[in-house]
DNA sequence: AACTGTCCCTGCAAGC
DNA sequence: TGCTTGCAGGGACAGT
C-alpha cells in the first residue's frame, strides 16, 4: 500500500516528470476519483495550467499551480500514478488523465489508475484549505520533513489512550505511516504494537523515534515496498524492492530474523492486521 | 475530547 | 472446475 516511502518515490518521480510541464488537457473517468469537487473543477482548475512543484505531506502529493491554486492526490490503497507517452493503452481503472506539453508539444500523459477507487484527485485554492482540505490542514509531523525529535514524539504521545500501534497509524500525530510501516517500526524498536504509549521513559521513546526514521529512510532508499495484492510501482513503472527487509510483514509463523528465537504471531491490533515477534518485542 | 468500529471498493485467494 | 466468501487497507464518519 502507497505510504510514505512509496509516496515519497512517486514524488520524485513527478518532480522528474511532471514539473514545469503545462498542462493542455484533462480527462476524467470515474467522478468517484474527483468527488471532493467535480470533473468539471478538475477540469477546469488544470488545463491550460503549468505545475511548478511537487511536494509531499505524509501520504498526501502536492504540486504548486502557475493559477495559485494546488493540486492534490492521495494514492490511498490501490492508487498509482504512470508516467506514459501520449496515446499509450492505458490500464483499466484509468480514472484521470492529463495531457503534459513541454514547449507546447505534447509530451507525455500522466495517468491516476485506482482499482479500489479509495484515491482521489483535487484542485484547490490554498486559502481555503481549512475548509476545503480539512484532513490536510489537520496532518501531524512529518518524520522526515519536519523537524521530529524523541521530545516531540513524546509531546504527541503525553497523556494518551489507546496503543502504540494506533498512535502510529493516526495521520494527525505522525504523518505518513500505515500499516506495513507502523509493524516493521515496532519491530525494529522492539516494541509490543498493543503496549500503551502512556509513559514511556525516554529511552524508550528514543528508541521509537530512531526506529521511525531508520526504516522510512531505509524504505525510501529502497524505492517503497511492492507486495503481492496491490503492485505498487513508480511512476515509471518500476516496482520498489523494500518488502525483501521486511521483518514481520507477511511473515506469520515464520521464525524471527532479528532474536532468532521469536515467531512471528499475527493478531489484529487496532481493527488492523498486524503482525510482531513474540519475544524480542515488549 | 478522544477513542473504536464501520464503510467505501475491487481483485485475488481460499474453500466448498 | 466454478462459484461464493472473505480479506486487504486509508481515512471519513458515526457511535460510544
Amino acid at each position: 500500500m502507497p505510504e510514505l516511502p512509496e509516496v515519497e518515490t512517486v514524488r520524485r518521480g513527478l518532480q522528474e516528470n511532471v514539473v514545469g510541464r503545462l498542462v493542455v488537457k484533462v480527462e476524467v473517468g470515474r467522478e468517484r476519483t474527483v468527488r471532493r469537487t467535480s470533473r468539471e473543477a478538475l477540469i477546469d482548475g488544470l488545463t491550460g495550467v503549468q505545475i511548478l512543484s511537487a511536494t509531499r505531506r505524509g501520504k498526501y502529493l502536492i504540486c504548486d499551480l502557475d493559477s495559485g491554486q494546488k493540486l492534490m492526490m492521495h494514492l490511498r490503497m490501490s492508487g498509482r500514478l504512470i508516467i506514459a507517452k501520449p496515446n499509450s493503452v492505458r490500464p483499466a481503472h484509468t480514472h484521470v488523465v492529463m495531457h503534459l506539453a513541454k514547449s507546447n508539444v505534447v509530451v507525455s500523459e500522466l495517468w491516476f489508475v485506482d482499482p479500489r477507487t479509495f484515491g482521489e484527485v483535487v484542485v484547490f485554492d490554498p486559502d481555503l484549505i481549512e475548509t476545503q482540505m480539512p484532513d490536510l490542514a489537520n496532518l501531524g509531523v512529518d518524520p522526515l520533513i519536519d523537524e521530529f525529535t524523541p521530545e516531540i514524539l513524546g509531546e504527541l504521545f503525553k497523556n494518551r489512550r489507546g496503543n502504540l500501534k494506533a498512535l502510529l497509524l493516526n495521520q494527525h500525530f505522525v504523518a505518513g505511516i500505515g500499516n506495513i510501516y507502523a509493524d516493521e517500526i515496532l519491530h525494529l524498536a522492539k516494541l509490543r504494537p498493543d503496549r500503551l504509549p502512556g509513559r514511556l521513559t525516554h529511552v524508550t521513546l528514543s528508541r521509537l523515534h530512531g526506529a521511525i526514521v531508520e526504516v522510512l529512510n531505509k524504505a525510501v532508499n529502497a524505492g517503497g515496498s511492492t507486495l503481492k495484492d496491490t503492485q505498487y510501482v513508480d511512476l515509471d513503472g518500476q516496482t520498489g524492492s523494500f518488502q525483501d527487509q521486511h521483518r514481520v510483514y507477511g511473515r506469520a509463523g515464520l521464525p524471527c530474523l532479528s532474536c532468532r528465537k521469536g515467531r512471528i504471531l499475527m493478531t489484529v491490533v487496532a481493527g488492523r492486521t498486524t503482525c510482531y515477534c513474540s519475544a524480542c518485542q515488549h
